[in-house]
DNA sequence: ATCATTATTTTGATTAATCAAAATAATGAT
DNA sequence: ATCATTATTTTGATTAATCAAAATAATGAT
């Protein structure tokens, strides 16, 4: 039906429309897409012509219906691989998207809907991102970065704002991992860092930027 | 590294030489491959180029070294993969191939071996076929025909010698299966079709073209 | 040895995906 | 309003993969 490079220009399409209300410029998707803008342009022609994004020259790209139905499928087929690459096969959460990215691009209904049925119908990743249904709807959740949270208020974490491999390592080594408690006892103020209480009295300190990608519910 | 084209390619030249002493010829590789002779010509340019064929014009073409690997690796993506889907996913025996034809081009070693390691590193595919382990090396096993299975000789379904969804289909309906037990009771000599003895009382009656490609082991 | 048949290769073209360089449109500062 | 900058598109080309039709080599029968 679609090739990968189509595929991968349509999740490019969704990731920025996403962070932004303005359509989606040649440049930016080249950026993301790591190639030129020239080749942006020629593909937006031919997605404009399959009906799966909406195109005028020098406004920029919009998804269609259709192709925001295929962006969700995808995002659902991407992370129900990267649950099974963790869950099954003990990957880490930093290794995961990478080949995810390539499991993605199979083609096959039935192959997901049994992987997500195996999986138990996960709501959401190794990352905590939420795992669009079959319709592609995603589950909500309240949640906060860490660095919002009062002090002296119990709460867990769900999520990562950042998915650089580096930093999910970090966290790993610190032992902050989805569904771990944390309490942040205290704010320096001169750097922002905090000073965190994990479970069994451990502590930890964790610079402002950390504590601005880690997302936690309470 | 290779394109799922070229892998296809390689395991085309891996088919008709594993049946036959000739090199494959371009006509051989079209038919498998459903294509042209012309792509096939201009392919096999390539994959010379690239050092995973021997090819002499007019005279066909083997694996190199290398190209032999590649095809032994790709077997064992492709079956382990059947496995997964057949153990994990419970798809029948007569929907894993296709899917695993996708599945086969991903590229990760260690995906391929924390699967094998996920599956407990089964020797045989649904089907029976041997697994090539990571260096390469198949299982061997005793195994005929059922229709050269001695009279009143307890043996075992091992494989099959066919793996069109309608035959594999109609084994599942006569409750032949991998493992299943069976004795070859009777041989009707006018069409050389079997009466079997199966676990528990049953009896089955197939046809000689059937029994030719139900393999067993005594 | 010649010729018809068959297998294979070559030639010329196409499509998807890509890029560098040139051209053009939009934007923002003066 | 003009001009420099920036964003985008166009042009001309490339590579992988493919094919139809024409050309060529090999084979087998006489």
């Amino acid at each position: 039906m679609h090739s990968p490079a189509e595929e991968n220009y349509i999740k490019a399409v969704y990731k920025i429309t996403a962070q932004q209300a303005e359509p989606a410029g040649t440049n930016a998707l080249a950026e993301v897409l790591q190639t030129t803008a020239a080749s942006v342009t020629d593909m937006l022609k031919r997605l404009s012509a399959k009906g799966l994004v909406v195109y005028t020259a020098r406004q920029g790209c919009t998804l269609s219906d259709t192709g925001h139905r295929l962006a969700l499928q995808l995002l659902r087929k991407h992370r129900l691989w990267e649950t099974f690459l963790f869950e099954k096969l003990d990957f880490s959460w930093d290794e995961v998207h990478e080949l995810a990215e390539q499991l993605e691009h199979i083609q096959s209904d039935e192959l997901i809907n049994r992987l997500d049925a195996f999986l138990g119908c996960p709501q959401f990743d190794p990352h905590g991102d939420p795992i669009p249904d079959a319709d592609g709807r995603l589950a909500s959740r309240h949640q906060l970065p860490l660095a919002s949270l009062p002090l002296c208020e119990p709460a867990v974490i769900v999520g990562v704002g950042m998915h650089d491999p580096a930093f999910l390592q970090y966290l790993d080594y610190m032992g902050l991992r989805l569904g771990t408690r944390v309490e942040v006892l205290e704010c320096f103020s001169y750097d922002l860092s905090l000073r965190l209480a994990l479970p069994q009295g451990e502590e930890r300190v964790v610079s402002h930027k950390v504590a601005q990608h880690l997302l936690v519910s309470g």
